[in-house]
DNA sequence: CGGGATCCGAAAGGATACTG
DNA sequence: CAGTATCCTTTCGGATCCCG
Protein backbone atom coordinates (compact mmCIF):
# COMPACT_ATOMS: atom_id res chain seq x y z
CA UNK A 1 0.00 0.00 0.00
CA UNK A 2 2.43 2.75 1.00
CA UNK A 3 4.76 2.86 -2.14
CA UNK A 4 5.62 6.07 -3.35
CA UNK A 5 3.04 7.75 -2.01
CA UNK A 6 2.84 9.77 1.13
CA UNK A 7 2.62 9.11 4.70
CA UNK A 8 -0.70 7.62 5.68
CA UNK A 9 0.18 4.26 7.85
CA UNK A 10 1.47 4.81 11.61
CA UNK A 11 4.41 2.52 11.10
CA UNK A 12 7.45 1.09 8.27
CA UNK A 13 9.95 -1.53 8.95
CA UNK A 14 11.74 -0.23 6.19
CA UNK A 15 11.46 3.46 6.54
CA UNK A 16 12.25 2.85 10.13
CA UNK A 17 15.56 0.90 9.09
CA UNK A 18 16.34 3.78 6.85
CA UNK A 19 15.97 6.32 8.95
CA UNK A 20 17.60 4.95 11.65
CA UNK A 21 20.87 3.99 9.83
CA UNK A 22 21.08 7.73 8.37
CA UNK A 23 20.32 8.84 11.15
CA UNK A 24 23.28 6.74 13.40
CA UNK A 25 25.93 9.07 15.27
CA UNK A 26 27.95 10.95 12.27
CA UNK A 27 26.69 8.71 9.56
CA UNK A 28 24.75 11.57 8.08
CA UNK A 29 27.80 13.93 8.06
CA UNK A 30 30.12 11.43 6.66
CA UNK A 31 27.84 10.59 3.73
CA UNK A 32 27.51 14.45 2.84
CA UNK A 33 31.37 14.38 3.08
CA UNK A 34 31.38 11.97 0.65
CA UNK A 35 29.07 13.75 -1.24
CA UNK A 36 30.82 16.58 -1.59
CA UNK A 37 33.60 15.07 -2.87
CA UNK A 38 35.51 13.67 -0.17
CA UNK A 39 36.66 10.15 -0.80
CA UNK A 40 39.93 9.45 0.92
CA UNK A 41 39.58 8.39 5.09
CA UNK A 42 41.68 11.17 6.38
CA UNK A 43 40.37 13.31 3.82
CA UNK A 44 36.83 12.40 5.07
CA UNK A 45 37.71 12.08 8.70
CA UNK A 46 39.35 15.91 8.20
CA UNK A 47 35.96 17.56 7.26
CA UNK A 48 34.15 16.45 10.38
CA UNK A 49 35.30 17.71 13.75
CA UNK A 50 34.58 15.60 16.64
CA UNK A 51 34.70 12.32 14.19
CA UNK A 52 37.62 10.42 15.93
CA UNK A 53 39.26 7.26 13.41
CA UNK A 54 37.15 4.50 15.42
CA UNK A 55 33.74 5.95 14.88
CA UNK A 56 34.67 6.49 11.27
CA UNK A 57 35.93 2.95 10.74
CA UNK A 58 32.73 1.37 12.14
CA UNK A 59 30.31 3.88 10.07
CA UNK A 60 31.94 3.10 7.24
CA UNK A 61 32.28 -0.30 7.69
CA UNK A 62 28.63 -0.30 8.67
CA UNK A 63 27.63 1.50 5.30
CA UNK A 64 29.57 -0.82 3.17
CA UNK A 65 27.78 -3.13 4.80
CA UNK A 66 24.62 -2.04 3.61
CA UNK A 67 25.79 -1.40 -0.01
CA UNK A 68 26.04 2.30 0.43
CA UNK A 69 29.45 2.52 -0.19
CA UNK A 70 32.12 0.47 -1.73
CA UNK A 71 35.96 0.59 -0.53
CA UNK A 72 38.65 0.21 -2.60
CA UNK A 73 42.51 -0.12 -2.14
CA UNK A 74 44.61 2.75 -4.28
CA UNK A 75 48.01 1.26 -4.80
CA UNK A 76 49.54 4.47 -6.23
CA UNK A 77 49.17 7.28 -4.41
CA UNK A 78 48.49 4.47 -1.52
CA UNK A 79 45.43 5.14 0.29
CA UNK A 80 41.83 4.25 0.23
CA UNK A 81 39.14 5.57 -1.39
CA UNK A 82 35.59 5.15 -0.39
CA UNK A 83 32.92 5.73 -3.21
CA UNK A 84 29.05 6.04 -3.26
CA UNK A 85 27.18 3.32 -4.63
CA UNK A 86 23.79 3.92 -6.68
CA UNK A 87 22.13 2.89 -3.39
CA UNK A 88 24.25 5.75 -1.69
CA UNK A 89 23.96 8.25 -4.50
CA UNK A 90 20.35 7.63 -4.38
CA UNK A 91 20.22 9.33 -0.66
CA UNK A 92 21.01 12.73 -2.55
CA UNK A 93 17.34 13.85 -2.27
CA UNK A 94 17.19 12.53 1.61
CA UNK A 95 20.50 15.01 2.23
CA UNK A 96 19.34 17.62 0.31
CA UNK A 97 15.56 17.50 2.09
CA UNK A 98 17.40 17.67 5.70
CA UNK A 99 19.71 20.14 4.31
CA UNK A 100 17.32 22.74 2.88
CA UNK A 101 15.06 22.13 6.52
CA UNK A 102 18.60 22.69 8.64
CA UNK A 103 18.60 25.53 6.57
CA UNK A 104 15.48 27.23 6.97
CA UNK A 105 14.85 25.68 10.55
CA UNK A 106 17.70 25.67 12.08
CA UNK A 107 19.22 29.07 13.86
CA UNK A 108 22.94 28.93 13.62
CA UNK A 109 24.37 29.26 16.97
CA UNK A 110 21.62 26.98 17.78
CA UNK A 111 22.98 23.97 15.97
CA UNK A 112 26.74 23.48 17.54
CA UNK A 113 25.53 24.23 21.31
CA UNK A 114 22.52 24.19 22.77
CA UNK A 115 21.68 27.57 24.66
CA UNK A 116 18.01 27.27 23.74
CA UNK A 117 17.27 30.47 25.07
CA UNK A 118 13.95 31.69 23.87
CA UNK A 119 12.90 34.97 24.31
CA UNK A 120 10.95 35.20 27.44
CA UNK A 121 6.91 34.11 26.95
CA UNK A 122 6.25 34.00 30.11
CA UNK B 1 30.01 29.71 0.58
CA UNK B 2 26.93 28.25 -0.51
CA UNK B 3 24.22 27.97 1.92
CA UNK B 4 20.84 27.16 -0.03
CA UNK B 5 21.03 23.43 0.01
CA UNK B 6 23.37 21.72 -2.17
CA UNK B 7 26.32 19.62 -1.07
CA UNK B 8 29.35 20.73 -1.90
CA UNK B 9 30.94 22.29 1.25
CA UNK B 10 32.26 19.18 3.71
CA UNK B 11 30.58 20.12 7.04
CA UNK B 12 27.39 21.82 7.92
CA UNK B 13 26.66 21.61 11.78
CA UNK B 14 23.24 22.88 11.23
CA UNK B 15 22.77 19.82 8.89
CA UNK B 16 24.36 17.57 11.24
CA UNK B 17 22.31 18.07 14.28
CA UNK B 18 19.63 17.95 12.03
CA UNK B 19 20.61 14.87 10.96
CA UNK B 20 21.24 13.16 14.38
CA UNK B 21 18.11 14.99 15.95
CA UNK B 22 15.04 13.13 13.00
CA UNK B 23 17.93 9.83 13.29
CA UNK B 24 17.82 9.61 16.92
CA UNK B 25 15.98 6.00 18.05
CA UNK B 26 12.52 5.70 17.34
CA UNK B 27 12.26 9.50 16.54
CA UNK B 28 11.92 8.86 12.52
CA UNK B 29 8.98 6.86 13.32
CA UNK B 30 7.08 8.63 15.97
CA UNK B 31 7.15 11.50 13.36
CA UNK B 32 5.71 9.53 10.74
CA UNK B 33 3.02 8.18 13.01
CA UNK B 34 2.45 12.32 13.53
CA UNK B 35 2.38 12.51 10.04
CA UNK B 36 -0.06 10.13 9.64
CA UNK B 37 -2.57 11.37 11.57
CA UNK B 38 -2.11 10.07 15.06
CA UNK B 39 -1.99 12.92 18.31
CA UNK B 40 -2.47 10.61 21.45
CA UNK B 41 0.26 9.57 22.95
CA UNK B 42 -1.24 5.64 23.44
CA UNK B 43 -2.30 6.07 19.83
CA UNK B 44 1.42 6.76 18.67
CA UNK B 45 2.78 4.30 20.80
CA UNK B 46 0.50 1.81 19.67
CA UNK B 47 1.20 1.70 16.17
CA UNK B 48 5.25 1.42 16.72
CA UNK B 49 5.96 -2.29 18.18
CA UNK B 50 8.34 -1.99 20.64
CA UNK B 51 8.08 1.75 21.76
CA UNK B 52 8.06 1.57 25.64
CA UNK B 53 6.41 5.01 26.85
CA UNK B 54 9.50 5.85 28.44
CA UNK B 55 11.12 6.27 24.85
CA UNK B 56 7.98 7.31 23.07
CA UNK B 57 7.83 10.14 26.61
CA UNK B 58 11.48 10.98 26.29
CA UNK B 59 11.39 11.57 22.59
CA UNK B 60 8.37 13.57 22.40
CA UNK B 61 10.02 16.09 25.12
CA UNK B 62 12.79 16.43 22.68
CA UNK B 63 10.69 17.46 20.05
CA UNK B 64 9.02 19.49 21.74
CA UNK B 65 12.11 21.07 23.42
CA UNK B 66 13.00 21.35 19.26
CA UNK B 67 10.10 23.23 18.66
CA UNK B 68 8.70 20.72 16.18
CA UNK B 69 5.93 19.61 18.20
CA UNK B 70 3.42 21.11 20.84
CA UNK B 71 1.69 19.58 23.44
CA UNK B 72 -1.90 19.90 24.57
CA UNK B 73 -3.49 18.23 27.50
CA UNK B 74 -7.04 17.70 26.60
CA UNK B 75 -9.31 18.02 28.96
CA UNK B 76 -12.42 16.34 28.19
CA UNK B 77 -11.91 12.80 26.42
CA UNK B 78 -8.58 13.49 28.90
CA UNK B 79 -6.14 12.74 27.11
CA UNK B 80 -2.68 14.88 25.73
CA UNK B 81 -2.52 16.03 21.66
CA UNK B 82 0.89 16.09 20.11
CA UNK B 83 0.88 18.41 17.30
CA UNK B 84 3.37 19.29 14.31
CA UNK B 85 4.72 22.95 14.34
CA UNK B 86 5.21 24.41 11.02
CA UNK B 87 8.88 23.49 12.26
CA UNK B 88 7.38 19.94 12.56
CA UNK B 89 5.52 20.14 9.01
CA UNK B 90 8.48 21.20 7.32
CA UNK B 91 9.94 18.17 7.89
CA UNK B 92 7.68 16.28 5.91
CA UNK B 93 9.97 16.31 2.97
CA UNK B 94 12.98 14.41 4.66
CA UNK B 95 10.47 12.31 5.58
CA UNK B 96 9.01 11.15 2.17
CA UNK B 97 12.58 11.66 0.90
CA UNK B 98 13.31 8.50 3.47
CA UNK B 99 10.10 6.87 2.37
CA UNK B 100 10.82 6.53 -1.22
CA UNK B 101 14.71 5.49 -0.69
CA UNK B 102 13.68 3.32 1.93
CA UNK B 103 11.35 1.92 -0.81
CA UNK B 104 13.33 1.73 -3.54
CA UNK B 105 16.28 -0.03 -1.99
CA UNK B 106 15.62 -1.86 1.16
CA UNK B 107 14.73 -4.95 0.87
CA UNK B 108 11.82 -6.16 2.94
CA UNK B 109 13.67 -9.37 4.57
CA UNK B 110 16.46 -7.09 5.31
CA UNK B 111 14.50 -4.34 7.36
CA UNK B 112 12.52 -6.52 9.31
CA UNK B 113 10.91 -9.86 8.10
CA UNK B 114 7.50 -8.85 6.33
CA UNK B 115 7.30 -10.81 3.25
CA UNK B 116 6.93 -8.12 -0.07
CA UNK B 117 8.00 -8.58 -3.39
CA UNK B 118 10.32 -5.46 -4.56
CA UNK B 119 9.25 -6.52 -8.19
CA UNK B 120 7.85 -9.71 -10.08
CA UNK B 121 10.55 -9.79 -12.60
CA UNK B 122 10.16 -11.19 -15.69
C1' DC C 1 -5.10 7.68 30.09
C1' DG C 2 -0.43 9.80 30.16
C1' DG C 3 3.09 9.86 31.87
C1' DG C 4 7.29 10.32 35.80
C1' DA C 5 10.90 7.90 38.87
C1' DT C 6 14.07 4.53 39.60
C1' DC C 7 17.08 0.65 38.76
C1' DC C 8 20.20 -1.57 36.00
C1' DG C 9 22.30 -4.10 32.22
C1' DA C 10 23.75 -3.35 27.43
C1' DA C 11 25.73 -0.86 24.05
C1' DA C 12 27.52 3.12 22.00
C1' DG C 13 30.99 6.40 21.94
C1' DG C 14 35.38 9.04 23.23
C1' DA C 15 40.47 9.04 24.27
C1' DT C 16 44.66 7.32 23.56
C1' DA C 17 48.05 4.38 21.79
C1' DC C 18 49.87 1.41 18.53
C1' DT C 19 50.51 -1.00 13.91
C1' DG C 20 50.77 -2.65 8.79
C1' DC D 1 47.80 6.86 5.24
C1' DA D 2 44.37 3.93 7.18
C1' DG D 3 43.02 1.88 10.31
C1' DT D 4 42.96 -1.45 15.26
C1' DA D 5 42.99 -2.41 20.07
C1' DT D 6 41.94 -1.35 24.56
C1' DC D 7 39.96 1.01 28.20
C1' DC D 8 36.56 3.26 30.27
C1' DT D 9 32.79 6.66 30.59
C1' DT D 10 28.35 7.92 29.11
C1' DT D 11 24.15 7.09 27.31
C1' DC D 12 20.48 4.23 25.89
C1' DG D 13 16.91 1.66 26.65
C1' DG D 14 13.95 -2.00 28.89
C1' DA D 15 11.33 -3.35 33.08
C1' DT D 16 8.71 -2.20 36.79
C1' DC D 17 6.15 0.55 39.89
C1' DC D 18 3.82 4.56 40.89
C1' DC D 19 1.28 8.93 40.51
C1' DG D 20 -2.11 12.69 38.84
Amino acid sequence: MNTTDTIDNGFCPNFHSAAELIGRRWTGAILRALFSGESRFNDIKATIPDLTPRMLSERLKELEAEGIVTRRVIPEPLGTEYCLTPKGQALRPVLDAISTWAYDWIVPDEAASEPRQVEAVS
